[in-house]
DNA sequence: CAGTAAATACTAAGCTTTTCGTTTCAGGAA
DNA sequence: TTCCTGAAACGAAAAGCTTAGTATTTACTG
């Protein structure tokens, strides 16, 4: 009875859903013109990208004129949130603070991000306690 | 003459990964059996997907007895890294601050991690400036 | 050496994902 | 209505992932 569906999108599929959470929604063509000029995907590509996401119910859509559009159905931080969550399962043990000391450690960061990070928590201790 | 490997485990692997990472270095056998009881692998599958592993060159191995003994090439914090690295450039427009944010967010985070997050931060802001 | 048990190598089937060609359909123009 | 155009639906090829059966190799035992 456990139907375990699998909520991770793929890699195709989240970068549609990338551009439709940045239009608020759009048909084929729009999500189509948003992709970088070199990555040349058929027209036909897009639009079975985009239906499989309305099967998978990533999406919904309506009909405007002959086109459809469609629009996500699960909003973009849900999803970062369910990400995170699968990544600190597989990765971290499940340990979102080794999650965090893992992307403190990269040097790459810059101060202004190490800066934000900083007041981001701050913030959410600030919420919790007053 | 972009080589651009794919350098991310795909699940099982990682499944897999986690277990050597664990063990330090292991055999098919050794691997296998700490796969929880319902996984329910034959032998020969966990033995192919070493075998994978090591000509992705996530692996190397080395004879011993009958046995191969798999050893991780690749370090579990460089993973965790890179991991971090793709989820925050594919999902949070390479903004890793954003991603701190949602993850903090999370309403199931405990006081315990909060405050584990947060010694982390100044742990890693002290030395910084001192 | 021959026999046996355990491990590896090989191969392939069955899925899923990604891509796109062909066909079908709907709406507007002649 | 018939023709044309742009879109969707369908089907399927190609590639990659997961699983496992069969064949082969290996190392020990008598």
């Amino acid at each position: 009875m456990k139907k375990k569906k699998n909520e991770l999108l793929t890699e195709v599929e989240l970068e549609f859903m990338n551009e439709l959470w940045a239009l608020g929604e759009g048909t084929v063509r729009d999500v189509l013109g948003r992709l970088p000029e070199e990555r040349n995907l058929a027209y036909t590509s897009a639009a079975t990208i985009l239906r499989i996401l309305e099967q998978k119910e990533f999406v919904t859509s309506r009909k405007e004129g002959k086109s459809h559009v469609y629009i996500p159905s699960l909003a973009k931080d849900i999803y970062q949130t369910r990400s995170l969550k699968d990544l600190s399962m597989k990765l971290f043990d499940d340990a979102p603070a080794s999650l965090v000391a893992r992307l403190l450690n990269d040097d790459d960061l810059t101060e202004e991000t190490l800066g934000q990070i900083r007041a981001i928590v701050d913030r959410r201790l600030k919420d919790d306690t007053g």
